[in-house]
Order: C-alpha cells, then sequence, then structure tokens
DNA sequence: TCCATACTTCCAGAATGCCAGAATGATGGA
DNA sequence: TCCATCATTCTGGCATTCTGGAAGTATGGA
C-alpha cells in the first residue's frame, strides 16, 4: 500500500454514503449483500449506488461476487487492515511507547474481542 | 464520533499532501513540528501548506499550539483512534471470529509494540 | 515605533466529485 | 425468442475542493 492508494482508499471513505454503505457490509461480513438490497437501505437510486460501490471496490475496500441475477458485495478485510496499518506504521519514530494510548485497547477489542497473538 | 465527522476526518486523509504531512507528523510525536518546516518538507507554498494543516485541524487529527513565532503542529491521538474504533466498531455484526484476522496483529504492533491491555 | 519573521485569510480559476435520468449489458424464466 | 429483473455505464448540470498570489494578522527584536 502506497501513499496513493491509500488516498484513494479515504477518499473512498470520505463519503457519507459510501461510509455508511461500508459499515453496513462490515456488519455482514464476508456473506455481503446484493448491490439493490444496499440501494434500497441506503435509499439511493441504483445507479448512484453502482457508482459508489465501483468507488469503494476500485480503493480495495469491498469484493463484489456475481451470484445469478444479483452482484453481492462483500468487505475486502486485507484492505482495510492494509489501510489501518499504512496510517499508523512508523508511529512516533518507532519508540514505543511515545504514542501507546493511541489504539491499543479501543481497537481489536471493538471488532472481535480478544486478539489471538498469531499473525493473520 | 459520528459519520458525518468520520466522514471529514477521511476526507481530512483522502489528499495526499495532507496524508503524507499526518505521517510525517505521526513520526515526529506529541512534539510535532512548526508549520513553516512542514511546508518546507512537502516542497509546498506556506499558504496553501496552512489550508491543509486547517482542514486536519477541523478534522480532529492534529493540533496546533503556539510558541513564541512559531505554530507548532502535532497528531491529535485521540481524534486517529476514534476514528479507526468508529470504522470497524460493529464489525461482523459482533459476532467474534468472523473478521478475527482483520486488524489483530497488523495495528498495534506496527506502532507501539504489544498492546497493554489496559484502558487509553 | 519600525521592521522582520512566521503564519493565516481572502480570492479566483482550474480541476474534481456528486447525483440521477436515460440507455445499455447480463442473467434466467416462460 | 421474448420478457422481466438486476446491475452498470453514459451523460450533463451542479457543487465542492485544490492551489497559490496578494494582503492581513501575530510576535518579538532593535
Amino acid at each position: 500500500m502506497d501513499e496513493t492508494a491509500a488516498a484513494e482508499a479515504f477518499a473512498a471513505l470520505a463519503q457519507e454514503t459510501r461510509l455508511r454503505v461500508f459499515r453496513l457490509l462490515l456488519r455482514h461480513g464476508p456473506a455481503g449483500l446484493p448491490a439493490g438490497d444496499i440501494a434500497r437501505r441506503a435509499g439511493t437510486p441504483a445507479n448512484t449506488m453502482s457508482t459508489h460501490l465501483a468507488v469503494l471496490s476500485r480503493a480495495g475496500l469491498v469484493q463484489a461476487r456475481r451470484e445469478s441475477r444479483q452482484v453481492f458485495y462483500a468487505v475486502e478485510l486485507t484492505g482495510i487492515r492494509a489501510l489501518v496499518a499504512f496510517l499508523v506504521e512508523d508511529c512516533c519514530g518507532g519508540r514505543p511507547g511515545a504514542c501507546a494510548p493511541l489504539l491499543d485497547a479501543a481497537l481489536p477489542l471493538a471488532c472481535c474481542g480478544p486478539v489471538t497473538g498469531d499473525r493473520a
């Protein structure tokens, strides 16, 4: 992940509809939701939503898979992880402790309970 | 942190110069850097950089403090933490394990070494 | 008081993004 | 083959953002 890719991902999340959709998909996990459902839930025309979903997809934040006539969108976990990792890498010049309160408790717990400790 | 505030923060990071500046400040920790230094390092006119810094500041990602004639900018740790926490809250509908590989190892280690476990 | 330094605000042109109507694919049933 | 459904692409109007020159606002030294 380089600066351009990260900026693109942040831009994708910088729009309220897209941010809401991303979080909606996050709640639905790997199964995802069909594009039509997403549009309906967001109260957005299908074509507009299609554009938003394309932006999220190009940014590597969601993934599309066709299933018969519907197209399901689901979060791309590696994408969001890479984005956050990129954002905070080299934090405080690598000096542990200088920014310890940054993200420690808030992040893993909010998502998936205590972390296991091994790499992803 | 609500959706509007989060979108504003992402928008602040969605611009390459600002993203580069934010990461630069992250490396400099709480001490921060004077606005002039930041502009010089980025190769950006002072007025343009001032606008960018104002955007980051309004988004709650950096904090300004005056010191004699200079204005130092430093990362706002609570801001970035709140942003990431908001982004992944309710991940997978609260079902631990469904998205376990999401961020566990990558994030805290990249920043500050093993987490302590207590709240910030 | 006068000047130099450091930074911010004002402004306008160029570029980019958002949005939804209309038209165009893709898929499956009759 | 024809039609209905689901989704994407095309298009143009509108709004926002980016950028830097010029002017304005603090701060401190002489």
